[in-house]
DNA sequence: TCCATTTCTTAACCAAAGTCAATGAAATTT
DNA sequence: AAATTTCATTGACTTTGGTTAAGAAATGGA
């Protein structure tokens, strides 16, 4: 199976002929089976993702239970917080599905830079939008109420809801599973 | 009054001679009363600003009140969604007090970068300064009750609640008024 | 297929936030 | 200083989420 990497790409900028050459010589695929875990508490990042197929969580524990900060699919980009740094990681990243991603590591990535200057563009733009999404879903978030929030992602990332598990749903809303059980219920009947 | 603005820069990227230059060059520095304005709703956006003195607050309306989304203090960066686009802004921007600060466009920032490239390296190592905050604050609010999100805000930005009115920082916390007013009670009696 | 484990739902009870309405306090304006 | 407006608190009541515990459904492995 392959992957159109460029189209993706070309949502951010433009698509010149210089940086698909610069693409096509820096990108690596790899693939992971489903539960693999790519990052763990107290380990060192050195990889980022960009995902082809598949789903990577991001979460972290408090008092014993998983607290889900972010799933990423398709298109998006998994960058950890402490990615290319010396400082270990306070989240694991593990992949809900059977995942196909390009990896980038620091050493490649000064070194493309170097070689393409324009990969920096590409960099910067999806910077960009990766901050602008924050700021808007964040905002949304707090504005919501948890059966606000329950709708909205079904409304934005509906396949989210059959891919992964309730309870992870559930603390990626901010709630117990529970809760989720009966706000879907409430959801049903209308 | 002046601020020693290369030293809280300085927090950000080490101050190099060839950056002192090409900050005191390019540096613009605007005073507002409180109460003004900056952006309205609709608005187009063509400035970013670096608050050396003051409180600026960043809300919009929903349902006829206001929604407030963030609040930004000395050395925070302001930079609007909208910042240099062509697209009106879903958000206000409002002096909470009498603030300083300096200001930025579009047309001067690509001036600069041109002039100094090396302020392209300030502004790429604050904006991954400001994702990392947001991820993590993000994460914590969720994961948190709206009385220790109340508590969390006292102990990482106690001025605010001295500065800013209760109900702008009750819709910052995602609550009503009336809520705020009984958890401050309820951590009062401890 | 059957078993074991994991995940999801339901119920009863409690605590906390939303709503609506009234009152009090503080800040602004005149 | 008085009047007006804005802001904060309080109370009664409703709604919703958290907690605990039990059982049902789905999943995965042997």
């Amino acid at each position: 199976m392959d992957y159109d990497i460029l189209e993706i790409l070309g949502k951010y900028v433009p698509i010149t002929p210089e940086l698909e050459a610069a693409l096509n010589e820096s990108v690596f695929i790899k693939s992971f089976k489903k539960g693999t875990i790519l990052l763990k508490e107290g380990g060192f990042s050195n990889e980022c993702y960009f995902i082809l197929k598949g789903c990577i969580r991001s979460y972290y524990l408090k008092d014993g239970d998983e607290k889900t900060t972010e799933f990423y699919t398709e298109e998006q980009v998994v960058s950890p917080l402490t990615y290319g740094k010396n400082t270990p990681s306070e989240h694991f990243l593990e992949c809900v599905e059977d995942t196909v991603a390009c990896v980038g590591t620091p050493e490649l990535e000064s070194e493309m830079y170097q070689k393409y200057p324009v990969l920096e563009s590409l960099n910067r733009a999806m910077g960009e939008v990766i901050i602008a999404n924050y700021q808007e879903s964040f905002a949304d978030f707090k504005m919501a109420t948890p059966t606000e929030r329950y709708l909205n992602l079904l409304k934005t990332r509906s396949d989210l809801i059959q891919r992964v598990p309730q309870y992870q749903i559930a603390s990626y809303l901010g709630i117990k599973p529970e809760s989720l059980s009966r706000i879907r219920k409430r959801a049903m009947s209308k």
